[in-house]
DNA sequence: TGTAAAACCTGACCTTAGGGCAGAGTCAAG
DNA sequence: CTTGACTCTGCCCTAAGGTCAGGTTTTACA
């Protein structure tokens, strides 16, 4: 028997945490003294404690752990763990991306000594586009679910038997912009004959990000107040062409090339 | 001039989070209507919010970004980012360690289907240990400022002209666990004459952790569990010996080896 | 056995960076 | 003038505990 302040130095963790997890109902003390609502625990619960901080370790919320310990099945607790693993892989892979722009960052300021002159890179230019006959799939969605937006494109692309003429694109029709609801279109451009709909060419004041989509907000921010500057007004919803990409066999992600279009005219 | 929803879109960033940035005054609006109340901004404040986001994607609290874009020091800024990068490269390192646990943690799981097998590789042995000459060095201090206590324990080895015997060692003298706020003494051994105090000999309960310190507290559980079942009780301050660290040149952090030491007595 | 220190209890409020909702006011187009 | 889109304030909520304040219990020692 090991009272709180035993249980919590035995296991590096605090008593407060230990007082939180019993109200929580993810760690409850062996005993409970009746009367002066001491809380002892048995040496057993020590691993179920340490099973408990590591599975926080590896990412999983207290909820997400009190489902692990409820799970009987054992192939479904082992996938959850592989999945967890391909969760911090995918961190990893972020830090590693900021960690890149945080470094060019510092090296713009430092030659420039201007912290914001790593926004002047993108270069905007008018362009009047022709009419772009595409089949598209249109869906509200998380910004972070394209994968999946792209699989269903591709099935129907696969399954109608059409020829993409040209890389992926997005529209984003949202009003507002609410990044885990959002109103988004995946296309292809594609011959004529097998179009969905047809894209109406028109002017389009244009730029190409090069790099990860994490700081592709920087191209969006100069792009509408080149338009607010200029007497342009949006008219129609902006698209991304996905030129470079994993997709298109570019895995280097400071090679990636995004051109990005808003419709516009004269206000 | 931009309404709040079209600055919104134009930088990717929630209304919501626009009217929080005013509130807490990092970025206000250029004019707000005074009989409406609608917040307008200016196509240079673009720029600024972008900066922000940026730095938020660099991992800084709302409140640093705050102190950093008042910051007339360019050095200063400079050193700050720089700093950053840092903590983003320890980011890195930690979370690699983390995947090779849970690795390791699944293979373990896998081959027997025990969710708790892990815990089982402690070997925990009774020692009777030598009395130790020894200089040290005791503070209160965050678990995670050992780096500094190392410095200024060797900074005074060398100002004494002492010849270390063996590697570091740490005391934890704590009564409550408290991660930010422990008791710690870190003390290498010296020949008799040089030392500052020595550390009595006596029973001990012995173990050695193989690996980083994220999961020593694995180790520590194991030892007050085995402790407590087998009728002993702790005496004395328990102590880690790093044989093997970055220290001693061994980088690979799957390699390091450290003993743990509980100085225990029948009860 | 008495007392003081150490350990433990509950409960209320605080943290970050916003999200969600209700209810009301405002703007622009037809 | 109406309708729909847009915006406002204000209140409560999140996760994983941390930080008091004020009171009770246990333990160690004289």
């Amino acid at each position: 028997m090991l009272s709180i302040g035993e249980f919590s130095r035995a296991c590096q963790v605090t008593i407060k945490t230990l007082r939180h997890y019993d109200k929580i109902d993810l760690l409850k003390p062996a005993y409970i003294d009746a009367q002066s609502g001491y809380r002892y625990y048995e040496t057993e619960q020590v691993p179920q404690l340490l099973l408990i901080q590591r599975l926080k370790r590896y990412g999983f919320s207290l909820a997400e752990i009190q489902q692990l310990l409820f799970t009987k099945d054992k192939c479904l607790l082992a996938a959850k763990l592989s999945a967890q693993k391909n969760i911090l892989e995918q961190q990893l892979a972020q830090v590693s991306v900021i960690m890149y722009e945080l470094e060019q960052h510092l090296a713009d300021f430092e030659r420039t000594g201007d912290i914001m002159s790593y926004q002047n890179k993108y270069q905007i230019v008018l362009k009047e586009t022709e009419d772009l006959a595409v089949v598209g799939y249109r869906q509200q969605m998380s910004v972070d679910d394209f994968g999946q937006a792209y699989g269903k494109l591709f099935e129907r692309v696969a399954r109608e038997h059409c020829q993409p003429t040209g890389p992926v694109m997005a529209f984003y029709h949202d009003r507002v912009f609410d990044p885990d609801n959002s109103d988004i279109e995946v296309a292809v451009p594609v011959a004529a004959g097998q179009a969905d709909h047809v894209i109406s060419g028109s002017l389009c004041a244009v730029t190409i990000h090069h790099g990860a989509y994490a700081s592709m907000a920087d191209a969006y921010g100069a792009l509408t107040a080149w338009i607010d500057d200029n007497g342009y007004e949006v008219i129609a919803a902006p698209y991304d062409i996905y030129w470079k990409n994993h997709q298109n066999g570019v895995s280097n992600v400071e090679q990636w090339e995004t051109e990005i279009r808003f419709p516009i005219a004269k206000r």
